[in-house]
DNA sequence: CGCATATATTCGTAGTTTCGAATATAATTG
DNA sequence: CAATTATATTCGAAACTACGAATATATGCG
């Protein structure tokens, strides 16, 4: 595989290494939204919103239009959301294992009778 | 949706932001190899692989064994290839977009009987 | 025009990441 | 046990990233 390819692809990797660029990303999801409009959900300051839409912009990940005073932002490809449903598939599957494997360990130890290890 | 799990995204996106690290998942995607037959491939220096090994141990992308003197790498999930996948696709849907526009480009601009702006 | 609003950019500081060189650890072999 | 091989860790320097404060730019409005 090309090398501008791994290039390109670790390039929108670092785009979205951000929680507060993954949340700018998911509330894009429905449909473009002000940049007013993001930072208001987002709760944050507003040059830091804007720094990292630049940042989404820079990796053309969402793309802008000026409608006079404002500046709409939508996602550039629904690709990236199919991403971001992927991980949060593979999260919740991290969470089962994790789950089972605590339950194993539980069960390996015994409260209600103590035995020692076997 | 919930701060942990855009937490876990971003983290899983950092692992991945570094074209080395892709190279790593990309060559473990038809099944494990020593750190070692990682290093041969990707030609770079021994620490350096073993840090980016590091980084992808962290976040739980791959998952080691021991065998004797060697350690055997893979890859934890396979959605994180499905995710490679689709950045291929988007990557060349990109490229087709672009190369689309610089073709209109020219066109817009005649060369054989050219004819000033209009 | 002068003022208000929306957004972007710049700057300084603190924190993080990357690299190779050096060193450490662990298993294997004689 | 000493030497060898495979891998990991630590260290210091350079590069990069994130943040808020301050400032700049652009549009709209009276």
């Amino acid at each position: 595989m090309s090398d501008a390819l791994r290039q390109f692809k670790s390039e929108i990797f670092q785009g979205l290494a951000h929680p507060t660029r993954i949340a700018i990303v998911e509330l894009l999801r429905d449909g473009e939204l002000s940049a007013g409009g993001l930072i208001e959900k987002l709760r944050i300051e507003q040059a830091n919103a804007s720094q990292h839409l630049a940042v989404l912009r820079a990796k053309q990940i969402l793309v802008s239009r000026k409608v006079g005073n404002q500046v709409y932002y939508s996602i550039r490809d629904r690709a990236l959301i199919e991403v971001l449903d992927i991980l949060r598939r593979y999260f919740y599957a991290q969470l089962d294992s994790t789950v089972t494997m605590l339950k194993e360990a539980v069960n390996e130890r015994p409260k209600t009778r103590p035995r020692g290890h076997r």
